[in-house]
DNA sequence: TTGAAAGCGTTACCAT
DNA sequence: ATGGTAACGCTTTCAA
């Protein structure tokens, strides 16, 4: 109330051994429940740390400790906004609550410098252990981290240039059943729009999308192949472009997310939304509710997330087996959007 | 390749010193910058630092340094998969990393223990500042923290049980804005549908519904009031309810983004979507490409994350006086749901 | 400009 | 079962 500036140091292990008369050591005993301590002093060291309202410093602890743990993992991903991102982000944490350990996580932007900076700081900062969605071409500059013991799981891209975890989707095969399931309904001329073609990601669901086209005999004209559309706006104005242009397609299959929302947005501005057939790959929020409603290829980023974390904390206590690769399916899901016939042939 | 654990240890001032032959203190200068170092002996540092891949551990540097900096804050919101917290928390990762500062983030989920627990947890972490949305009802305490120098900005909810910066939007002056364009379309019987009304934003929000149905001399039937709702699903069926029974009202104000959602969700499912006025609290994305688009007051939850962050690091870098609080406008974003004019009288 | 030694708060080692 | 002392990796006096 009236101190403006009580600035009052916060208790140390010392302050507590000296009120409850013991060693430092036996105060360090009883904070990590060590069992060789008698109820008698066990008491007494509880009383003054509730006195003194002590709380340990785990800087201090974990740069003497043995193992060197921090109670702390990374998390790097592309945009932390992103629902994909966001709801992949909160399943870690839940993970890392179960075993007592906070998430500093980081969005890359799609800049490998970006990537390459945040691991470093990251690294200084002290991590148990990452788990990453690589930017760049090569995580090679993470070998580092590995020989000096820190985990490293990826999720959504795998690693390039070292040998690690990773929970991956089948960017392939998913992309491959969209194409299918729109040339079931009969569709010939199925666009493609896609993200920076240099991501693993994009660059399978379009080999997905290449190669099933090959498969149903249908051909893949040049001109109906978009890449390198990372935002919405460059989504819609390509999907704009694609709509208007001279031999327009009868269908569309987009990438990802941000993608997949510029379509619906360039189809509703031409009112061919109930005309012309859209599968996403990558599920979003509300994408039931729009008209019609978007058919996808789900990504299941909370048990990605999951899935990442578990593995890593495997390591983090441990585990020293090969590493393992862990696919999550993704269904498709029908409402609507991937259901609309080409136009009767005339 | 062929080791399987070749664990080194990383290299330390020491052994940096020792490389370049000079005394440790020297390599800590050169480190942090420190002008008073020959160009000499800088170099010769820089090299070691190089070839031994030196890396400085930050824990040890914020034991012992006198500020005690960690280069890391702290963020509590209600749910990081959210759209709003997710949005805000990119705000404020970016803000954070102009100031070369990681974010450790958390969600509470509406749990008071939680809070306290994390809080806990972050302080023994050793962060510079904390930004926090808080679910408790009383925040006291932090008072601790705030003593021990740690500074603490608010945002979405007022501080309660401390003085501290609060980064927030007028609750009351929005709901009333949204009440009055409804009232102003023609409503007479608008209905409140609201988060926990223990939450400090749904009660500003309920008092502004309640305060502009007063001054347009409007009634509020209870039965026109359900709280408490706090996922789509609650608030889907709390909506089902309201407009399938015996006097259904005419027009929706919901108090949250997930309160939204699923009132648009019960409205399709009776197909009520276009007879029905709504008007949401928080934007949300895609509210433009439903049918019809959702009409909302929007927060800013990008500029509410600058916001606080920017605060956040001034109190941080030494300014100390006294707490502000920051209202963010909340505009009113027309977009058809709440346009919907109620059914002629008959 | 440079360095030796002390110390940050904790845990590990080795006695007792 | 308990405690003294060294040590973690770094920065800060304080001298030179």
């Amino acid at each position: 109330m009236s101190d403006p500036e009580p600035i009052r140091k916060p208790a140390t292990v010392r302050d507590v051994a000296a009120l409850a008369g013991v060693s430092v050591k036996t105060v360090s005993r009883v904070i990590n429940g060590v069992p060789s301590v008698s109820e008698e002093l066990r008491s007494r060291v509880n009383q003054a740390i509730a006195r003194l309202d002590f709380r340990p410093n785990l800087a201090a602890s974990s740069l003497r400790r043995a193992d060197g743990r921090t109670g702390r993992i990374a998390l790097l991903l592309e945009d932390l906004a992103n629902p994909f991102s966001a709801t992949l982000h909160r399943a870690v944490e839940d993970v890392a609550r179960r075993h007592r350990s906070l998430v500093l996580a980081g969005s890359l932007d799609e800049d490998p410098q970006r990537e390459v900076e945040l691991a470093r700081a990251l690294a200084a900062h002290g991590a148990d252990g990452l788990i990453i969605a690589p930017a760049s071409p090569d995580q090679g500059y993470l070998n580092r981290e590995v020989r000096a013991g820190t985990p490293v799981v990826f999720v959504d891209r795998p690693p390039r240039g070292l040998t690690a975890d990773a929970v991956l989707v089948d960017n392939v095969a998913g992309a491959a059943a969209a194409v299918r399931h729109l040339a079931e309904v009969g569709h010939r001329r199925i666009a493609y729009l896609g993200d920076y073609l240099s991501l693993p990601t994009a660059s399978g669901r379009f080999r997905g999308y290449q190669e099933e086209m090959g498969r149903q005999g249908l051909p893949v004209p040049p001109e109906l192949v978009r890449h390198d559309l990372h935002d919405v706006t460059a989504a819609t104005e390509a999907a704009h472009e694609l709509l208007t242009g001279p031999l327009p397609p009868t269908a569309l299959f987009t990438s990802q997310n941000l993608v997949t929302t510029g379509a619906v947005r360039a189809l509703r501005r031409l009112g061919l939304g109930h005309r012309v057939a859209l599968v996403g790959f990558d599920d979003f929020p509300l994408a039931d509710l729009l008209e019609p409603g978007v058919t996808v290829i789900a990504q299941d980023a909370a048990r990605m997330g999951e899935t990442a974390a578990t593995l890593l904390f495997e390591r983090v206590n441990g585990d020293h087996s090969d590493p393992r690769e862990v696919v999550i399916p993704t269904p498709l899901l029908i409402r609507g959007s991937g259901e609309i016939p080409p136009p009767a042939e005339r």
